[in-house]
DNA sequence: ACCGCTTACCCAATCGATTGGGTAAGCTGG
DNA sequence: CCAGCTTACCCAATCGATTGGGTAAGCGGT
């Protein structure tokens, strides 16, 4: 553990340099550099001199000051709906490896999707003189974004993407094809999606990537089997609930763009008497580690958050370092469960 | 939304004072404190006009300089176990309001519970300068804490506590105790523990809780029927799966001190082919909001995690302030549902 | 002996805000 | 008319690290 503490004294580069008899500044260079600069400033015996009292005495520079002089704070905000969103929570999780990798440290704020928020804790970011923003939470139609680059604030998106925006995603329209694909191989014709709210790209990409694949194999999806929702359990129900009174003839399987929407699908299902599996088949998005613990194993398109979060840390440094970049999506999964494993049973195609 | 970007010009003390034809230190003096200083520093009229320009040009102290001078950073460390952890996420929403309110701004890493890394994250905190820490981590074994102590580093624990330490805590043995209470108060005599993991105080303490109240009603458990396992529910699964090898009779109830843990065991038992709140009587710990969106709800000890955490933030306030604090336990509440709202039948009774 | 080059440093300004210690002008009371 | 006080400021050092620009000593070559 190093010595420079929250509550006792701290070694300075002038302390080391005093010790040693010789100039701050000599010692600031044989630290600084690796090598290249070092070499040059001083002679091999007084830089493991240096080296080895700096060591001895667990010098650790005071960041404020390096950032006072240099501009830059090595420090990085993150902006997420909210880190009780385990989607969000894992991809912070990648974020905070990628970034201590990269020696910046990382400022996490909740914004919970509201507009207001989003830009009172961009505000907050930015007053910590942040050297750069991922941006877990953007709206389809923010105009926050717009400000920010006019301002040429270094930022990335991430898990939401916008058109004209870099960002770090998982590539949700593959995903929604994924359980399209699943649900028409299982022989499944007649069903509904639980489609997010229309402000997040991951909801409009993973409902245009099942819808758009279902018509190509020649299916039909209604409007009213089309329904927004929250992305919670409360969200899924109130939307399960809807698709059980709107659509006549019932649908046999319901595609839900978030697990937790899937999870209050489930319950409310469950609360019709109609078991998930055999009575309806139930596909969820993220593959979050619930659903496979469920009672009734989730299926699951399963998205690599943690290495989303890694992305948006390395694409951000590249913003930073003034290289142009392009989005990324991230390849997803299927992972397929009891929830909807079976082919569609005989009595219910007779319905 | 203010000017100071991490892109474009920033403006500075100097450049009001500038603008104004004043000393920076009057500007300083005007814009840092409310009236005790400002009245003497400047007349009113004069104030007037910095306050007017500094809001014109959207002046925000830089952080950096002003922690240069004054050594204190207005940041806070906050070291967790895993942000994905759903309660560990709630009570760092108390604690990024609590900080947001006195003016902090908050780190979060995680630990991953594991020694190695938590000293490692204890020195990127001291090292990034933090005013103080709220570690949300702490083993009842640690050597950490002591030697933070003795570094004087200003520090409370959240959620786990330590005897000797500020901590902001649910009292635990009571929600073992309310646990207790219920399954006792159903007709329940034998009972397991799912008692999660030795070296955290929460599992414990919510073990202990319970089975001391057990024993004062004069019900007895045995020595296998408290089974210590991890906090996720792959954890709680093989404790359950321990749980019925091992005890026989077969437990009529279970409580586990972890929501997670009962989560996993409740598909243990479903394996097993038995029907959680008719076979099995279930209790979790904390009351996460998936509890009660289970396909059978879950009844739970509601642990206050977002007041944890703000009251974190009070208490290390407290002790930044040099005061002296004691322990908060927050008291929990018991929520009754469906896996173990019933009395115990007599078929289990007879067993 | 002298030019030029390298080696190994030192010097001082700077980043932006804070703060203890001035000081000049103006007013009051005796 | 002047001591003494108040008002409204200014000055300069300081926090710790960085960095462009020196410079003195030493050495090789001619």
């Amino acid at each position: 553990m190093n010595d420079s503490t929250a509550g006792g004294r701290t070694v300075t580069l002038k302390d080391l340099a005093n010790e040693l008899g010789i100039h701050p500044s000599t010692v600031s260079r044989i630290l600084h550099s690796g090598t290249e600069v070092a070499r040059g400033a001083a002679s091999v015996a007084t830089a493991k001199r240096v080296r080895d009292l700096a060591h001895k005495l667990g010098y650790s520079p005071d960041p404020q000051a390096t950032s006072l002089r240099t501009r830059r704070t090595h420090l990085l905000g993150v902006i997420v709906p909210r880190l009780s969103d385990l989607v969000l929570a894992i991809m912070y999780e990648g974020i905070e490896e990628g970034a201590a990798g990269l020696g910046y440290s990382t400022f996490v704020m909740n914004s919970r999707d509201n507009p207001v928020e989003q830009r009172r804790k961009t505000d907050t970011m930015l007053a910590r003189r942040v050297d750069g923003l991922i941006i877990g939470d953007a709206h389809l139609d923010n105009v926050l974004l717009q400000e920010l680059r006019t301002r040429k604030v270094p930022f990335v998106l991430m898990n939401r993407r916008v058109p004209g925006h870099p960002s770090a995603t998982c590539d949700d329209v593959l995903g929604g094809q994924l359980a399209a694909d699943h649900l028409w191989s299982r022989g499944h014709r007649n069903v509904a999606v639980i489609a997010g709210e229309p402000y997040a790209s991951t909801a409009v990409d993973r409902t245009a990537g099942f819808v758009d694949q279902w018509k190509s194999f020649g299916g039909a999806i209604s409007q009213q089997a089309v329904v927004w929702s929250r992305f919670d359990t409360a969200g899924g129900r109130e939307a399960a609930e809807n698709i059980l009174n709107a659509c006549n003839p019932r649908p046999t399987a319901l595609f839900a763009v978030n697990d937790f929407a899937a999870i209050g699908a489930m319950g409310a299902l469950r609360s019709h008497g109609l078991t998930v599996g055999r009575d309806m088949a139930v596909v969820g998005f993220n593959d979050t580690s619930l659903a496979a613990e469920l009672p009734i194993p989730l299926s699951s398109v399963r998205s690599p958050m943690l290495d989303i979060g890694r992305t948006a840390v390395q694409l951000l440094k590249q913003v930073l370092d003034g290289e142009r970049v392009e989005p990324i999506r991230l390849k997803p999964t299927l992972c397929v469960r009891e929830s909807s494993a079976r082919a569609i049973s005989a009595t219910l195609l007779r319905q």
